[in-house]
DNA sequence: CAATAAGGTATTTTT
DNA sequence: TACCTTATTG
């Protein structure tokens, strides 16, 4: 409880009714979530096996289970749940899945399988454009309505469409034994619903709640919360709806209103005492979000001092822009001894990340660029984990597809099209139906043979994987399939073979520590399932000690801060963006805007261009409404600067300086 | 089956 | 403009 303000003690201390904690951006959440966790455990109210705290990421858990277990002894901490909402989902999932019609090595597809199975099955329906369907399906299971339900409320006739490949796709996927991302929300949902001894289990297991990121739960995500924590209302939310920037996505930050009519006895604690930037930095950004609509009014405060103004740099055209950041970065280098990892680039799209990156690299400057195809988006490890999970459970026709021709086993598409047909009048998995006769008198004697082959293998694995060690059977798969040589013939270079290959080896070494970690990871089925919840921020620690300058989208910027900000393409259609610029999308773009400016520590540099070229074609740009809803007091125009030849010769003398001692370094 | 050409399409994406 | 996806062809 030292060195809490409080507000923050108000919020730790708080019990009896749910509690809501609005907490401005930089105002200590985590610390708040944590404390509570430790003075609960502390004061004997619940013992760590009966707290759960649930987060979005798997970073925001790591954090948490780290700084919450700096408060308490190993024993203390015992059985304490710090977990995503997913990998919550999946452990109820685990424990019930018989009763929920699966069996127990079920897989999870990820987005990339789930969309290319609906696509599939909107092009047997003769439908083109499958992409905008899995959106309103999606929103549908964000928003806890079943088929039957969406049947009955289709309007438009994509939504009527959409309900037809809904109902076809949830089919699907159970028949492969599969559920995806979404489901992991909703099948414990309803579990609780139908199922009361199951929810009272849950209930009784899980005494106290505590949500992170409020702002962004989903209408299932609620449900659940509110099923979970029962009548008591045994709860702590956190969030801060300025922050809510995943509304695209079906968060719902009206939640936070909501918790209010779901319990009337609701206890709001607001923090507004900002831990993180200086009070000219706060003050523009309390100005810009005070055009949005408030149910709670916030204003951020700090005593770190009035800083320095914001500076505001027009540039002539992306290019420009670019140097214009790199100069400014290299000039703070040498005359400030600044490190890199003290700046942050922050963009509305990835795309704006190019010209950077390039600038960066001509001038040697190490920089880190998150987002962008993720570990488990890589073709390589997407192919290794299917051959996994198809091991684990062989009514995957999604991962059988992924790998029946990876490595080529020449076993072609004609081939593959007469086994889909087998199966599905014989209603049974693709595995299945590759070995039985009745199949191998359609095809050719050639063809026959290597899917025997192929299947022959398959099993012999299946049975290894019964009492053998995980980490093996991944080393035998890699082997057996001659992965090596695949990749050092499919790849356009040796180095680019010898990337995926590292990426390849990796996945045995965390399969191997996922089973050291033990703790319902024992089997090979439970170890996939957990990979592909979890990401792989961890496996080079090496890398995030890095002296280098981030590059993200404002999106991916979210919870993190940095002495210098750099955002950039301040410009109307790129913030806010051209697609969003109705009432309520607006006022998405200005929190979005307001994330980004609350990065920064001590200097944040806004910068746009006057011209930028979309889609090949120069066009002039205007700047970003956002600019003028900034306090002027505040803002630094880069071209009205007037800069003195004192100042001039005291910035060259530093330079100077600066540059012998790192040279002397 | 692989290489090539043409065409269409460009926000954000925690799991 | 530059990318990625799809269709065609040998």
């Amino acid at each position: 409880m030292q060195g809490l303000n409080p507000e923050q003690q108000a919020a730790v201390t708080h019990l009896g009714s749910p509690l809501l904690v609005l907490a401005g951006a930089g105002s200590g959440k985590t610390r708040v979530i944590t404390q509570k966790i430790a003075w609960m455990i502390r004061k004997g109210v619940h013992s760590a096996d009966q707290i759960a705290a649930i987060t979005f990421t798997n970073k925001a858990a790591r954090e948490m289970r780290e700084r919450a277990s700096q408060l308490l002894t190993k024993e203390e901490a015992k059985g304490l749940t710090v977990s995503t909402f997913h990998t919550l989902g999946l452990n109820i999932i685990k424990r019930e899945a018989k009763r929920l019609g699966y069996k127990n090595n079920f897989s999870i597809l990820d987005a990339q399988d789930s969309a290319a199975i609906l696509k599939e099955l909107a092009h047997k329906e003769d439908v083109e454009e499958a992409e905008n369907l899995r959106w309103i399906i999606s929103r549908w299971k964000n928003d806890f309505i079943s088929v039957e339900q969406a049947t009955l409320q289709a309007n438009t006739t994509d939504e009527k469409l959409a309900a037809i490949l809904y109902e076809k796709y949830q089919r699907q996927i159970k028949a492969y034994n599969a559920v995806d991302f979404d489901d992991l929300i909703v099948l414990p949902v309803r579990l609780f619903e139908q199922h009361p001894d199951a929810l009272q289990f849950w209930q009784n297991k899980l005494r106290y709640l505590l949500i992170d990121e409020y702002q962004d739960t989903n209408a299932c995500q609620y449900r659940f919360i509110r099923l979970l924590s029962g009548i008591r209302g045994a709860l702590t939310a956190v969030g801060d709806d300025d922050q809510s920037i995943y509304a695209w996505r079906g968060a719902r930050p009206e939640n936070i209103a909501q918790l209010q009519k779901d319990y009337p006895m609701l206890k709001v604690v607001k923090l507004e005492q900002n831990y993180r930037s200086t009070a000219r930095i706060l003050q523009s950004a309390n100005k810009l979000i005070g055009n949005n609509p408030h149910l709670f009014e916030k204003n951020l405060w700090s005593t770190l001092g009035e800083g320095d103004p914001i500076r505001i740099m027009p540039c002539r055209n992306p290019e420009h822009e670019a140097e214009k950041v790199v100069s400014e970065i290299l000039k703070a280098r040498f005359r400030d001894r600044a490190a890199f990892k003290d700046f942050a680039i922050l963009y509305r799209g990835n795309h704006q990340s190019r010209l950077f990156e390039k600038l960066l690299r001509e001038n040697n400057i190490t920089y880190k660029i998150s987002g962008g195809t993720s570990f488990f988006e890589r073709a390589e490890v997407k192919d290794i984990l299917a051959y996994l999970r198809l091991i684990a459970n062989p009514d995957d026709d999604a991962a059988f597809l992924r790998i029946i021709n990876t490595p080529k086993r020449e076993i072609g598409t004609s081939t593959l099209e007469k086994l889909g047909e087998y199966a599905h009048e014989r209603h049974t998995s693709l595995f299945n139906a590759a070995q039985e006769l009745g199949f191998a008198q359609r095809i050719s004697a050639k063809a026959t043979q290597r899917i025997e082959t192929f299947c022959f293998w398959l099993h012999e694995l299946i049975r290894a994987a019964d009492s053998a060690d995980p980490t093996k059977i991944v080393q035998q798969v890699i082997t057996d399939i001659g992965y090596d040589d695949w990749m050092k013939n499919t790849c356009n270079t040796p180095k680019q073979a010898e990337a995926r290959m590292k990426n390849v080896w990796e996945i045995v070494d965390w399969v191997r520590k996922l089973h050291d970690d033990g703790a319902g990871k024992e089997t090979l089925s439970d170890i996939i399932a957990h990979m592909s919840l979890v990401d792989m921020l961890e496996r080079n620690s090496e890398e995030k000690e890095q002296d280098a300058v981030s590059l993200m989208t404002l999106h991916g910027a979210k919870g993190l801060e940095f002495p210098s900000v750099f955002l950039i393409g301040m410009e109307e259609e790129l913030l806010p963006h051209a697609n969003s610029v109705d009432e309520h999308s607006i006022q998405e773009e200005r929190r979005l805007a307001y994330v980004g400016i609350t990065r920064a520590q001590k200097n944040l540099t806004i910068s746009y261009a006057k011209t930028r070229s979309r889609y090949g074609e120069a066009s002039i740009v205007e700047p970003s409404r956002f600019l003028d809803e900034l306090p002027p007091e505040h803002l630094e125009w880069e071209d009205k600067k007037v800069i003195t030849p004192e100042q001039r010769q005291e910035t060259a003398r530093a330079y100077v300086s600066n540059l012998q001692a790192l040279l002397g370094d």
